[in-house]
DNA sequence: CTGAAAGCGCTTACAG
DNA sequence: CTGAAAGCGCTTACAG
């Protein structure tokens, strides 16, 4: 900047009101100040900007997710990162794949970067430790999580509902024994999706089996795994329900490995690639995680722009998509 | 960190020691300092840090690949996410879209944060525009694209290669009319994979037709639209070489439409989920996106400890894996 | 081993 | 409409 200055003959302060877009700048001054500043190539560094203004604002904002290599966390990513980009932000992104310290370490690299606020799918059970971030003026939005321990805005997919759906369909089929399997108990969305199992199982009178009811699955491994015994076992469950895009898959392949896939009714939460050219095409609760992007970087930069209105809890509807494995009927109990 | 030195009683200098382990405090007055610092929950401001540090750092580098939400892209940014959090930088994450204008936006948005590199999977034809970040000491290192009027290190999959073997392999289960589906001619490694498939042709004496040359498909639909109407052409061929993942899932849907799944082999480049599920399933020629992002990040951290090696250029080599799609033989060709 | 002064690149608050 | 001085939070370069 000062470089520029001296190429353009004028006062460091003139260059920061033209780099600035403020007002009250000559016009010919202007225009000199900009061709020195394309001449030297330069570019404002935001740190120091930061460093004085009155908002100090970084102009970036913290992005933490369950995984970036998964499809719903990318989804979510590539929404926010164009919301951002309409504001000239930048989005810092991070990994915490469920585990607590791992969120922190990210959360206070971001700190200290002095992210303009935070998007989060927190992996902690309780998020109280934000709490001094977000009385530091920086907002928090938690997405495909509810905060626990905190107030915040938050954006997710209606899991209780969806996962109802989905366990009513597979009822309405004629199944009675519908194992449950899902994702690790602390995460609130889990707890959620099963609390829709029980729902449904209640309201339609469905056998409830302790032994189809598998949780803590993270992987499409994992899943395999545990179904292949489950439809094994004597009592084995005539339908599934799945609670994750992971476990959906590792399901199809166990059953598949079985041979059983014209026999075992299955209906997963999330879609994913591909779902509809499998035989048979999976049913599947579909989130929009598109949606839930937008919607969270949305409340994120009225946040940013001064809103203090009530914290909001947006629900984004799932969508069951009929395709054919939820589309089984029940006829004998396999053994 | 001024209220830090209050709260413990010393110098601004003496705080500033601690929080950079510096080895010359006496031990009680680093515990002093330590507690006033968790007390306060103090962190350090990166910027403020940068603007006065000799070396400049911000501990952020610049990930810009072309799109987060398509796996092979966020396989690599996992990677790349490993291995800074090692060194303790966060990623500051960008989709180019094949747009060059938007690459030149995201780059000078990065610029202006002051990223200590960048790591990319440039989408214009010529990448000399970062010439100057190169010369001001921010290294560059290429993934999946070869640079262009620049010289800098790159991390690629031997796409030449990968794509002849999947010709050679289509060839030698028969086939001699093997159309080329292909992403926009503007992509290095598009062009390369294509002259993977001119060798083979030339060194199996396959039959060349204009009309199976098909390039510049971005997505599955356009895929999808072009392998029907190919399939359904006069001289339709009996092979196809896909040459990335998207290409080859609208090839599969094409062929799926017109119930050709036993008659047209297909071979794909780049290994995507559930392609072992698919019936047929489908014989790819794989990349390791993984392999790409730690390679390219180790390069970037070298570079950044001072390395001042020639430049590099690290070829992940592929590996065909053999499923169903690629070795349904020719038999004749179909209309 | 510890500290007081200066300065990184920028904006603020003020004067002209 | 333009500029000179001070200061954001930190580290440097030096003195003790």
């Amino acid at each position: 900047m000062k470089d520029v200055a001296k190429l353009a003959g004028v006062s460091l302060k003139t260059v920061s009101r033209v780099i600035n877009d403020e007002p009250s700048v000559n016009k010919a001054m202007r225009a000199k100040v900009r061709a020195a500043a394309a001449e030297l190539n330069y570019q404002p560094n935001y740190g120091a900007s930061a460093l004085r203004r009155n908002d100090g604002r970084s102009q970036q904002i913290g992005l933490l997710l369950e995984d970036l290599s998964n499809p719903f966390s990318s989804a979510i990513y590539r929404a926010v990162e164009e919301v951002a980009m309409t504001y000239g932000f930048t989005v810092l992104g991070g990994s915490l794949e469920e585990d607590p310290a791992r969120e922190r370490t990210l959360v206070a690299a971001m700190v200290r970067h002095r992210v303009d606020g935070f998007i989060l799918a927190s992996a902690s059970h309780d998020q109280s430790h934000l709490v001094n971030e977000q009385e530091a003026g920086v907002p928090l939005v938690f997405v495909d999580r509810q905060p626990v321990g905190i107030q915040a805005d938050y954006v997710m997919s209606d899991s209780r509902q969806g996962a109802y759906s989905a366990v009513a369909h597979l009822a309405q089929h004629g199944h009675t024994h519908i194992a449950y399997l899902g994702d690790l108990e602390s995460i609130v969305t889990a707890q959620d999706r099963f609390a829709g199992y029980l729902d449904a199982v209640a309201d339609f009178g469905l056998c409830f089996d302790e032994a189809h009811v598998i949780k803590g699955l993270r992987t499409t491994e994992a899943a395999q795994e545990k179904v292949l015994q489950l439809l094994q076992s004597k009592n084995a469950p005539t339908a599934l329900f799945t609670g994750q895009n992971l476990i959906t898959m590792g399901a199809v392949r166990a059953i598949r490995a079985l041979g059983l896939q014209k026999k075992i009714a299955v209906v997963g939460f999330d879609d994913f690639v591909l779902a509809d050219m499998l035989e048979p095409a999976v049913t599947v609760v579909a989130q929009d995680p598109a949606a839930i992007g937008v919607e969270a970087a949305k409340l994120m930069f009225a946040r940013l722009s001064g809103s203090d209105a009530p914290y909001e809890a947006v629900e984004i509807p799932t969508a069951l998509i009929v395709r054919g494995s939820g589309e089984i009927r029940a006829k004998s109990r396999t053994k």
